[in-house]
DNA sequence: TTTATTTTTTAGATTAACCTAAAAATAAAT
DNA sequence: ATTTATTTTTAGGTTAATCTAAAAAATAAA
């Protein structure tokens, strides 16, 4: 069984694979987990004996196919229980993150199974990201920036890219939820902030904002 | 914060206090979490520096008022994870204790408090012992072990003091579960085995059997 | 193609939580 | 009240996971 430590590295590694295809790099891995290179090439060392990532110095890792199945069941387990605080037990999308980071390394096979079914087998969790499936499968979906969206058109909101706090409560604030309809209604050349409509209420949003909302093209 | 480490010293120094009102024997805590009395020793002597437990060489511990009040919460977590596993994600009550040994560390006063009113704030967990309340305040109720009971007598189950999967598993097999009345027919003097009555059925258990079942006696 | 810069690795320490074996204190037995 | 036995503590060591500082390799710049 793996320590919390070593699921966390191949969780990490598992996400910054999506972005780069080649060898991920030692300081890559030690930003994403906040902590020291020289503490990233020792841990690499362990996963690449207990073969679940391959390693050459200098060269990066990447993860072996047992390591990914290890890190997409942990992320899988994250975002069910994400799903859970947030259908069951009133947890707002920006609360879930932290306690979410401590019950993905709970280990019981029937314990994860049951709580899928328990919250229906759902698809995504609460920020629109997909749930991988028992073998480690993810449903990557098609989706853009909300800064992407050409004026006059309308778009699906399908998830987030920023999940702070600060960030999520400010779309709580704007009415910007997910399954929402936005329609880009101008874009302003100099700054490159845009005016939306939700359900009628009409707004300006900053190119920030913007780059950190993910939509589905509707035309 | 204290580590997952420090609080099962705090638990088991909780649950051995019960039955002893001395101070608690290095020993016997070390035999509660299956390790050595030096790992105590020495453990003991940082929970005494955090003022989580009265400790003099040689003369056993006691929890203090505070590492008391977490030793009952960390329980408190542990039996209400272990509702929600029962009522809700069909576990038996002879598979949820592994899985909650590592749910009472999860560290969320929000989480517990949503589990806590999710289940309905129960009283008891799924062995009949009691949850603790966010004080850390315990409902002893009075029972006794069905062994005590006297012929022609009836009880209420009301609890279990072995939890093993063997135990559990065989009460399920005879149909003894929390709730159901049982009546003593008779006893049998050489070894203290008994004849009991369960919704009609007659069966005999012997007499450690009945020295792990708690009733609450109805004359 | 050298030189300079950045990245990565090694070497050596540290901390929590354990261990074994030996010493010290307490409790039990003669 | 000694001796014997048991319990508890100390001393010293191990492992996982971290760190800092220095050395080595790779990359970028002159």
């Amino acid at each position: 069984m793996l320590s919390k430590s070593e699921e966390n590295y191949l969780k990490a590694i598992f996400h910054l694979s999506i972005k780069t295809e080649k060898g991920i790099s030692t300081n890559a891995i030690a930003q994403q987990l906040d902590t020291k290179a020289s503490s990233v090439t020792d841990m690499v060392k362990r996963l690449a004996e207990k073969e679940l990532v391959f390693y050459k110095k200098y060269q990066g890792v990447e993860l072996t196919a047992s390591g990914e199945k290890i890190a997409a069941n942990v992320i899988r387990k994250h975002r069910l229980w994400e799903v859970l605080l947030v259908e069951k037990f009133n947890f707002n999308w920006d609360e879930v993150h932290e306690v979410a980071e401590q019950l993905e390394h709970i280990h019981s096979e029937k314990l994860i199974n049951e709580l899928d079914a328990f919250l229906g087998h759902p698809k995504y969790d609460p920020h629109g990201d997909p749930i991988p499936d028992k073998e480690g499968n993810i449903n990557f979906v098609e989706k853009a920036l909300l800064s992407t969206i050409a004026i006059t058109e309308k778009a699906l909101c399908v998830g987030v890219k920023d999940t702070s706090s600060d960030f999520l409560r400010y779309l709580d604030k704007q009415g910007i939820a997910l399954g929402k309809e936005i329609k880009v209604l101008e874009k302003e050349a100099f700054d490159n902030s845009m005016q939306i409509e939700i359900e009628g209420n009409q707004f300006v949003i900053s190119q920030q904002i913007a780059n950190n909302i993910y939509v589905k093209n509707k035309g």
